[in-house]
DNA sequence: TATGAATGAGTCTTCATTCAT
DNA sequence: TATGAATGAAGACTCATTCAT
């Protein structure tokens, strides 16, 4: 019972807390506005949270690292399926459903993202996007090398790690439906992959 | 001689601003901090500048409307060379002119841009991306409705717009120097183009 | 004895705002002075008080408001007293008791109204005379048209209603005991209902 | 010449400052924006007049000292015609010459004196209505103690005093035309002299 | 758990005034 | 006469954070 009430009010502050942060970004957001949309004291919110930032990493710290975790994982079996391959013409062009279980994901913890997104600026978390394109960028080499006879062109690579998040990105910005948003990243991932084809992939 | 004096701390002002606004966003930068650096008191500045925002805009309202005005004139050169093919086939695939071009201006105010599109938060710039993106969207079912038998898809033009924006941002924020910027972003720029060819273009 | 230190904080700091409101006017002064007489930091006003009109309200508005409704039920009163006399020479020149009622009431909140009257400049109080001389202006016609073969001046009733709250205000300005107060106010305003009757009563 | 051109930018900056001053009030005018109004910078007023505070009396000061130059010669005059009377009945009670001068006085200088009114808070002049107040209050018990049989009461000497001194008040700041404002006046000032009779005059 | 009073450094901005030129 | 750059103190107000209770 009691604590029904308490873990009301903490998940008030975090509901109250997104809605702020959103609104204004983590600098601008006020912890006391959030307080008083919570209809909660400054008092209690130093309680559940160690600080400001602490605050934020609560929303957003989950769903992020479960992402990480998913991209991880992702991009092991890709290598490992790629590696068998003997011809570049057997590759696979449709990653639609990798492409749908990553939108799934996120979509289910939209909120979080778009505050990552567009609300961390002098946040730890305010070039996490930056991370993804390295964790792609970084996978693309090995994926390729595995192949025979190809290599990689570093700087390509980079770039259509880039292109690739940024296209995410602006689907889950301005897509507030998740299947919409899954069937309208399909064709753009089938462009992007025969970009990496076309300029990632250098024949030795 | 007295001249320069003064025009070198209103010079100094804006150098000092430059810093501050990098290091911290706009919302950050503390007034104090940039009239310390520039060795000026706090009244100076307000003789300047009319007040915080209009310190930044000094700084980045210039350029940016330059770009705009370059931007425009090559939309509308653009749909009149386009307009006199008859042929797909015939569809120039080399930007490397315009490209060189547009890396050529925004490189001689790279401070400038940079602070657009870092540092621009709670700014009335702080959506100046999505002007151009929008421009170059906007542009492209006029190029493309001029073509016989070719009409675009709204979607994928709107995409393929925020792909190639970002694809020069890219380029803008981590690539330092001029002529770098300008042979790296070539190849994307004929990568690009190719997804305005099969992805927008829709054979009627 | 906590509540005690705590209730006399905001205390002191409505005390010390009275004395420099007084001292230099709703415009002059300044918050840090009343937040340093009152022996508490910046921040701790800002949390008793919305913003520095906000503290003039505080120590102004109740009594202000009380002599409203003081005012409001007396005119009404008024109105129907004077609406059962059928002759001139039976109204009441004596008006001491509601004139002592008055002074006994705003002498209780003295402080207040010396503010209002003398520190309001640049407040939304700063025409609340104005509002007294049109609730007395506004019920005169009222009351002497309930009058048989009577109807008032407007112009005069305008004017005699300013007599007469100046009246009031002097008093209250400039004399400290209400006692003495209740004292002089009296012959005065004999004086002043003899000019209501010649000057603002006229004979149809 | 040249003359002209500088008078002009001292005038310009005085209409400009009447302007300000009456819209702000003294605290709150801006010599910037007075100086901006007047298409003039800050140095040049600080040729013309020494301060703020100087800027301002140089608006006020003539008209001001001239009205009391005015009642001065009035009180002295009207000291001696009173003295030669010996009867109460003959006192005049039509003082309308004398109020259509003062009136007519006032007007020529409005601007000047609805800023010494309205407008001159935290300046030497903000209780000059007690001078005047005191000049009256003063001058009546001279002329009354030369009536044979008759002295004054101090205290509703000096109320009559006030009330006499707020009815031209009054009628200065809320009427514009200077033709109805002498109209206006005379009955008040006819039934404000009863009450200097009634009041004031006691029988020894 | 939670309160809420209090901190104090910090924010941007405005101002009357000065002075070398 | 007049400029206009520069001063520097002061203005109201906000903030994340702390702590005795």
């Amino acid at each position: 019972m009691k604590q029904d009430v308490e873990y009301k009010k903490r998940e008030l502050l975090i509901e109250a807390a997104k809605e702020e942060f959103l609104e204004k970004g983590y600098n601008k957001a006020s912890l006391r506005n959030i307080c008083a949309k919570a209809g909660v004291t400054t008092g209690a919110l130093y309680f559940f949270f160690k600080n400001k930032e602490d605050l934020f990493a609560e929303i957003v710290d989950g769903p992020l690292n479960g992402l990480k975790m998913l991209l991880a994982r992702h991009f092991r079996e890709d290598g490992e399926q790629i590696s068998e391959l003997d011809s570049l013409s057997n590759i696979d062009l449709d990653h639609s459903d990798e492409s749908d279980m990553f939108i799934e994901y996120i979509y289910s913890y939209r909120d979080s993202f778009i505050l990552l997104l567009n609300a961390a600026e002098n946040t730890k978390y305010e070039n996490c996007v930056d991370e993804f394109v390295e964790m792609l960028e970084m996978s693309s080499p090995m994926v390729i090398s595995g192949m025979k006879g190809y290599t990689s062109d570093a700087y390509m690579s980079h770039w259509m790690a880039h292109l690739t998040i940024d296209a995410f990105i602006n689907v889950i910005k301005h897509i507030e439906d998740k299947q919409e948003a899954k069937r309208k990243m399909r064709p753009i991932l089938t462009y992007l992959v025969k970009g990496w084809v076309e300029l990632v992939m250098v024949r030795e």
